[in-house]
DNA sequence: TGTAAATTACGCACTATTTTGTAACCAGGA
DNA sequence: TCCTGGTTACAAAATAGTGCGTAATTTACA
């Protein structure tokens, strides 16, 4: 993570879409408007500070929008870009394609070591 | 990295395309196959045992297929599924998705601390 | 009436965990 | 012995979690 300059666009939405978090905040927030403390509450297994940070990456990406409502007690919203929800049917494809290749299939994606097969030449 | 079940394809999938390596290397291979070595050369800045565990993910994933020939030199060459194939026009699409989006934009992704809007309730 | 407590969306410092890099080693064949 | 592809052990670095602090106003309660 030293290049500051990348060349390549899919390297950039990787960047920002790479981790367990940022398709899944994208899920909820696609069916409109969350406060900090809606997702925090949809998934109590990421860290307040782990849903700040995501959520800044992705409102600097503008995928989505943060609007801070002066008063108390505090209230903050988050919702999808345009930008945002035309991304949620590319991630979707994804998703499809998934299931499609997984027909099928019972490995898991555990690594576990395996001998390689050999084929001869 | 707890859930052994993750019910959601789309967490799933992000399991094997998250981060820088996964995006590049299915571009080096679109082309061709390649060797190990040749994707060793290809980028320099991904280590050698980098290189080994992500094709190993990758390989399980179903998305590249590992050939091993027994002779001299050893030689194991790497090339795309079918499934692989068909993932290709996905990220493109990711990719450009992102380039759409970023017209006209000059803030990078770089995390800075920055004071929130406030608007009125 | 005064004051303490609760509320919300974080920031910060510190720790724990995971990922990645380094380097050394291994196996099989000419 | 060298080569290629790969593994293992250990160190370094990046990333994620914990928990406290804070702001400004309302409510709780003696």
């Amino acid at each position: 993570m030293k290049d500051v300059v990348s060349k390549c666009p899919i390297e950039e939405v990787m960047r920002v879409l790479s981790g367990r978090w940022p398709t899944l905040l994208l899920y909820y927030l696609k069916d409109g408007t969350k406060r900090f403390s809606d997702l925090q509450r949809d998934n109590p297994t990421l860290s307040h500070r782990m849903l700040a940070l995501e959520l800044r990456k992705l409102e600097k990406a503008g995928i989505i929008r943060r609007t801070a409502y002066s008063g108390y007690p505090l209230r903050v919203d988050y919702d999808l870009t345009a930008s945002g929800h035309t991304l949620v049917p590319l991630i979707d494809a994804l998703g499809d394609w998934w299931e499609e290749r997984a027909e099928g299939r019972v490995e898991s994606i555990e690594t576990k070591t395996q001998k390689p097969l050999i084929k001869a030449a």
